[in-house]
DNA sequence: TTATAAACCTACTTTTTCAGTATGTTATGT
DNA sequence: ACATAACATACTGAAAAAGTAGGTTTATAA
């Protein structure tokens, strides 16, 4: 259901916020930290960053950070930027061509209810709920 | 997350559920009705006989019967035989081997809840929450 | 008892998605 | 200018999902 691209997304979110002070991480030390691969990772940077979850700057101190406090990143908008559709089934996805048997399809009210479940939890969990990032905090 | 064999069948037993009254009930009318093709539909009966939420019966006269009453099978119970496991993550899996990151895994909590709301979510939902079987109460 | 109807079984193909790799290009700071 | 690090494009391999094909067994009803 929740692929390695978003669960890794995620991780590397984490990450990132931990670790980052404002300033800009690199990828190869997000990749050494995560054990991810490099050109793996990248993509997925590519997709957070496109979709302006992250802030990347190219040369020298250049980097990846966040484009806003981490209290403004819901889980659930981590996954679904990486994941394209967090919905149980292909017919609820954004943009789906019409079901013919939506009018009468008796299990329709399940994957419609299952979808609210799913994405109330995921977007009542914060990113900041996640970190523990007791440097900041500490004199 | 939900493929179509899952979701068929739900259908499937929903059809056999209206459909039947204790009688056995073809491969073949099912298919009809829920427009799915009989070899594919053939694979899942075999996964819902297996496993033993349906009964079959070979020869003329044969076909397919619940096992039990409408009331006795949840959601959960049929698309989780069907689907093999419901959970959202290969590490939440039955039988799923130990994952190195367990022990401090940021994400792991996450997607145990998440696994619990759509667990609690699916077995509070019946098979005869269903189905409209006026046939039977009315005389 | 025999023909027929129906589920059962094994194996295959095709398509799609996931995961990962390789190579080259552009922007940035020193 | 030069090193650095993100960006871009394109490819490969493996696995799973979806669907097909053909033959085998078992029960029933004529």
């Amino acid at each position: 259901m929740i692929s390695t691209r978003g669960r890794y997304a995620l991780r590397v979110m984490i990450d990132i916020a931990e670790n980052s002070n404002g300033n800009y991480i690199r990828l190869d030390e997000i990749a050494k930290r995560q054990d991810i691969s490099e050109k793996y990772l990248e993509s997925i940077l590519v997709l957070l960053t496109r979709g302006s979850l992250l802030n990347g700057l190219r040369g020298k101190g250049g980097g990846y950070k966040l484009t806003k406090p981490a209290d403004e990143y819901t889980v659930k908008s981590i996954l679904e930027l990486t994941e394209g559709s967090l919905a149980p089934v292909a017919c609820l996805k954004e943009g789906a061509e019409k079901c013919q048997r939506e009018s009468y399809c008796k299990t329709l009210p399940i994957w419609k209810g299952l979808n609210n479940v799913i994405d109330e939890y995921l977007s009542g969990i914060k990113l900041s709920d996640l970190i523990n990032k007791t440097d900041d905090y500490c004199i």
